[in-house]
DNA sequence: AAATTTTATTATGCATGCATAATAAAATTG
DNA sequence: CAATTTTATTATGCATGCATAATAAAATTT
């Protein structure tokens, strides 16, 4: 692997990544993408879907498809926002919160077990690598000159 | 970032690049995909579609429909294999073969610039821990025993 | 307050990924 | 060598990403 280039290692390992959470996810009929919307979603109160996308990584049309889908299955409920007549309130019905709590632990042991096998130093390293990837892509700062 | 899981990391830094690729390629009516296919064909005596798929991290099916759509805008064409009657040969076109050039450059900044801007150390962490997320994918340990 | 701009959401189309099924050619088995 | 299995490719359907356009509601400007 040490002698793939670093697009082509972090390309093939989240496939492989979103690959495994998708067979998990399939075992119940459902999706890598509604497994992480269920966990973002407040499961007292419900979210604006204002925040649901920012906190997922998402873009707002992409997000949208889906919870038309979630909402379909009857994982989520889509209610009118009382303080903003153009955003709406996502809110878990007892399917969805049951989903949501298998989701949950899917993705803590997958976190939990990459922790305990590698220490914490290289992690940070890791961590360190992608926010300089991401900050040198949102600075437009490797193929543009310079321009904000 | 630091309080996101190594998911969430992978999959945005990973999105964030595919996306910055697919800007790059579109000012030439190209795609991402392409542009890594186009890197992959030996621009002398052409590829057997067999080598390219592994080559690339992608499966033949995947590879398929992007080989099509690629044989119709002019920039390869699919040559029966005389070693073996299912397999076929993948040459550039000349008009190819200008694509690649480009496609080259773009990939050799992008990685050269994220090296030339972090220690070689935290790199190898950074491939140490993708190695350590697809081993224990490959064997299937995280959320399976040990069948293997 | 009316006009303009911004923001939130949805719909739709295309790109790229996987799964599955179909087909044809090779390889293997009996 | 005939029958079976494996391999290479393609077609198709669905999931998920982005881009773009449409729409409606806020927010801002004048």
């Amino acid at each position: 692997m040490r002698d793939k280039t670093i697009d082509y290692v972090l390309r093939t390992t989240w496939l492989a990544v979103q690959k495994m959470y998708n067979e998990e996810a399939s075992k119940f009929d459902s999706t890598m993408a509604t497994g992480f919307t269920l966990l973002s979603i407040d499961p007292e109160s419900g979210t604006p879907s204002t925040a649901l996308g920012p906190k997922m990584g998402m873009e707002a049309t992409s997000l949208s498809r889906i919870l038309k889908t979630m909402e379909e299955s009857g994982l989520i409920e889509r209610k009118p926002n009382p303080k903003d007549g153009r955003s709406v309130l996502i809110h878990l019905t007892p399917f969805g919160r049951e989903k949501r709590d298998y989701s949950r632990e899917k993705v803590l042991t997958f976190n939990e077990t990459i922790r305990g096998q590698i220490s914490e130093e290289k992690i940070d390293h890791f961590y360190e690598v992608a926010e300089l990837i991401n900050g040198l892509i949102s600075k437009k700062s490797i193929y543009n000159q310079n321009e904000d």
